[in-house]
DNA sequence: GTCCATCTTGTACGTTTGTACAAGACGGAG
DNA sequence: CTCCGTCTTGTACAAACGTACAAGATGGAC
């Protein structure tokens, strides 16, 4: 349910005093590639955990990075927290332009928009990452531009094949159809999914 | 974003040693209802600071209770917060079981639904916690029969009313609505997610 | 070369966590 | 009444946490 703590047992020990003093030979120096391994590696213990239990040994231990380098780039938690969210709402929007474009050149636009929907279920990780995020919008006021970024761009995306009221209607099934398959684990139903678009867009 | 630690300042200090001893006069007896405000407060926990940060002592300061409490009833965090989505998930239950009544027994079907959606997102906190715990789900397998609780509930309440192809897409349409409307924090729009219900059940 | 700002790292500190448990209060069985 | 299992509570403790920071390494400016 939660995986805390478990009664096994660890044993860190180790003591030193006085203050700390860096040994081991450091590597190159990199602090560009240090800041994204750190938002990505939020991004990947987001989706493990949740944002909830993201911290920074987590984040350093997948980022491959010691503890001091998450304090040094970002000075608290939510900092870092932070720039991994940033890093994936620019890779929505980037998703989204392209999903536009896409959609737009298609002859069919509804088969060409299952098509998209399939493949960005197909990578369940990110999907995870991106619903964990938009439900926390429901909690944090801070991260709703977020999640208004998915909703208001996928319907500008729909609005000009369909008109206003039925693009809002197929952007609020596809959010429940892409939180079904998360949540049950189930495969998309493409086929249908075609059809209740069809449906919606009155035709 | 996450809200732990802060810079300020606590201070429990106290001491005492070798062993704890009951000091203040107990309160009544009443294990049953002890349980229940237990389960109840892990709800509003979770609603509050989301399942990832839910804590013994936060779950025992929401029901009024020791510390102690918690451990005696529920011997880890996790049949604790266990509790609290069992709880969650028979209110659920209950009421979909009202629904389908309410439902089959209304002259417009659909604008009797609307009306449901509609008083169930008035306790946003509720929804806030049931959604919280739905998608947790998508992490966590142990939550699914949870999940697809309110998915198939919800799907057999429609199938007698529009078939089962069309049930489908209704509650991935009702799932979306009400997540936009949890996450945005929006109004639902009642007459245009009428107007979508009666296109996706071919009229 | 020397210098110094920047980066890297290990470790320290005080707090909060999950969990364990001893001491006392209660109330029915005998 | 006495006894005993159940409940109540305060507190203890090790682990994990967020954060701070001293010591070394690096590389460009001069």
């Amino acid at each position: 349910m939660t995986g805390r703590h478990r009664r096994d047992d660890g044993g860190t020990g180790r003591a030193g005093n006085g203050a700390g003093g860096g040994r081991r030979s450091p590597r190159p120096r990199d602090p560009q590639a240090r800041r994204d391994a750190l938002a990505a590696a939020v991004l990947d213990v987001v989706a493990e955990v949740g944002i909830g239990r993201t911290t920074h040994r987590a984040v350093a231990a997948r980022a491959g990075l010691p503890l001091g380098a998450t304090t040094y780039y970002f000075p608290t938690l939510d900092d870092l927290i932070a720039a991994g969210l940033r890093r994936a709402s620019e890779a929505l929007q980037a998703d989204l332009r392209d999903w536009a474009a896409q959609v737009a050149a298609a002859d069919d636009p509804v088969a060409a928009l299952v098509r998209l929907v399939e493949s960005y279920l197909a990578d369940r990780n990110r999907a995870r990452i991106e619903y964990e995020l938009y439900l926390a919008a429901a909690r944090d006021a801070r991260l709703r531009p977020l999640a208004e970024t998915w909703v208001r761009g996928l319907r500008e995306l729909l609005e000009p094949h369909v008109g206003d009221v039925a693009a809002r209607g197929i952007v609020a099934l596809l959010d429940g159809v892409l939180i079904q398959a998360l949540v049950t684990g189930a495969d998309l139903d493409g086929p249908a999914l075609a059809t209740a678009i069809r449906r919606l867009a009155g035709r």
